[in-house]
DNA sequence: TGACCATATTCGATTATAATCATATATTAT
DNA sequence: ATAATATATGATTATAATCGAATATGGTCA
């Protein structure tokens, strides 16, 4: 059933924020990185289960792979947006992860930059 | 997060399955069982699963435990009603219990009848 | 009381999932 | 070309989920 796979690819942590971040709009794997503090190996590998139940989709510019949303999918299981909506908010580290990126977008630090350690969070 | 186990709860088949029946109204560990053709281990199992997530309550009758929807839980989790009300009618298998159990209840079957092998559907 | 029945729980085997480390691939930059 | 970087993918290990069969528990009824 697909409908499991979806369900199946929400009942993690680490993909729970990987969503919750990209709701705000796309990112590459490693800005994923830098903000949840995940290795490259997990990053990828929940992105792809992300992928594989069509919650995401990617996109390759130069060297980046960026993962951004399937909104046709959110369109099929509205269930998926409640979630995003409704329940993340309610997660602390969700909006931790929130602020990180706040920050990140107001820094004007680009992908570019986070090999060189150029960012660093408060928390 | 309680969330996620909330998430995960809902991540199964057989669990869907037993949440779309007990939308109707609420049933016995054995009506389920005959339902859904699952052995009570399995049953017993799944059920326990879900009333840990809270998303079902259980009381005890006679020598039945009777199991029904979380009314609060559903309010305090309004994407579960999302899938119970637009998800599982999508699910072929769901619609097929469905048919089973408006047989069952027109049959004026009890569940104390269950064990004599009275009942039996044509799918 | 004792036999029976509905349900829960344990056990062992199997499979799925997640994390980590190492390596492969492909793109960019020099 | 060569080196460096971003991402993906094996291989391995640890942990959790699932299942069927058997057993335990606790209530019910003769």
């Amino acid at each position: 059933m697909e409908l499991i796979q979806v369900i199946k690819a929400l009942s993690d942590e680490t993909r729970l924020r990987i969503l919750n971040l990209l709701y705000q709009g796309e990112l590459c794997v490693c800005e994923l990185e830098a903000l949840l503090d995940i290795n490259q190996s997990n990053a990828s590998r929940h992105l792809n289960r992300l992928a594989n139940a069509r919650i995401l989709e990617s996109e390759k510019r130069a060297q980046y792979v960026y993962y951004r949303i399937d909104e046709d999918t959110l369109r099929e299981y509205p269930f998926i947006k409640e979630i995003l909506d409704n329940e993340l908010v309610k997660v602390e580290r969700c909006r931790e992860d929130l602020n990180r990126l706040s920050q990140y977008r107001e820094s004007g630090i680009s992908c570019d930059d986070l090999k060189d350690g150029k960012l660093c969070f408060d928390s």
